[in-house]
DNA sequence: AACCAGGACACAA
DNA sequence: TTGTGTCATGGT
């Protein structure tokens, strides 16, 4: 009965890169909705299902559509960014050195303004992995879902504003996502009827467009920082989460009092520069890496 | 089995 | 300005 709208078309692309540690970006707790699979990563990206693989200086893209144009996938992986720039404008302290040396091609995506916005509201005082479970029923249950060819795993795309805007309380709360609900159903709100625009925050000053971000029920200082930098190109936005108040703790303020969070943002305007959220993507996940199980 | 997780918010002192 | 309780859920 299902008129599914499976598709026999693929396209194919590979990139030459140097220093893109795929795993490490994939994984890295900026994005929530890829999955290993067979050597390399199954994700949805634009409305396409997308399968990547990296290996030898290489990212090979496979994507179930037919495709004239890479741009928009080269625009979510980055691919331009000049890297070494990247490293050279880091502060060349120790701890940032370890981070660095431990990460070595952890790189920052583009992603869609609305999915990333809806993301971390769902993302508070969650575990990774469960902030992926809560979005992969959120996808599932209304997602529109996408074709893909055969013996390919299916999937929906992420949720619109406009859709989960006409969906209940309840409904999103059956997702497991709790006291985060009524923060999720304002925000689809808002951005369904136009009364914010996330993608054309990319625009303004970033000091502008965070406090645009804030004015949203639910989303504070950190999920603002984290939708500046994950999905609006603010390189330079610094997300404070409490990994990162360890991080900062212990290598920036060793020994001394507990340290406020103004003084953590001041740190990271004063020491980090411009680049500053990569200096904090690489502290976070070195010290998760860090702190798993040996 | 407690403890805590990529927080935000209202309210206290 | 800084400190506490609350919100919901379940992984480790």
């Amino acid at each position: 009965m299902t008129c599914n709208s499976a598709t026999e078309a693929r396209s194919c692309k590979r990139w030459k890169v140097t220093d893109y540690d795929l795993d490490a970006t994939l994984e890295s707790g900026q994005v929530f909705r890829w999955r290993r699979h067979k050597g390399g990563w199954m994700g949805v990206v634009d409305g396409r299902r997308v399968y990547l693989r990296s290996s030898g200086g290489r990212i090979e893209a496979e994507v179930a559509a037919s495709c004239r144009s890479w741009r928009w996938l080269e625009e979510y992986l980055q691919l331009n960014v000049d890297y070494a720039r990247v490293l050279r404008g880091l502060p060349s302290d120790e701890p940032m050195r370890r981070a660095v040396d431990c990460c070595r091609g952890l790189r920052l995506l583009r992603q869609d303004p609305w999915e990333c916005l809806a993301s971390f509201i769902l993302s508070s005082t969650k575990q990774i992995v469960q902030i992926q479970q809560v979005i992969e029923l959120l996808c599932q249950r209304f997602g529109a879902p996408i074709g893909v060819p055969a013996g390919w795993p299916v999937s929906n795309d992420f949720p619109t504003a406009d859709r989960l805007a006409a969906v209940s309380e309840a409904e999103l709360r059956a997702c497991k996502m709790g006291f985060r609900a009524p923060y999720l159903l304002e925000a689809a709100r808002r951005v369904a009827d136009g009364r914010i625009d996330p993608g054309g925050l990319s625009h303004l000053p970033m000091a502008e467009a965070r406090e645009h971000l804030m004015e949203l029920p639910g989303v504070g200082r950190k999920i603002a920082d984290c939708v500046l930098l994950f999905s609006l190109g603010f390189t330079q936005a610094f997300p404070v989460d409490v990994w990162i108040q360890k991080a900062l703790q212990e290598c920036y303020f060793a020994g001394d009092q507990k340290i406020s969070l103004p003084r953590m943002h001041a740190l990271a305007e004063t020491h980090f520069g411009p680049w500053a959220g990569y200096a904090q993507q690489y502290l976070f996940h070195y010290f998760r890496v860090i702190q798993r199980k040996p």
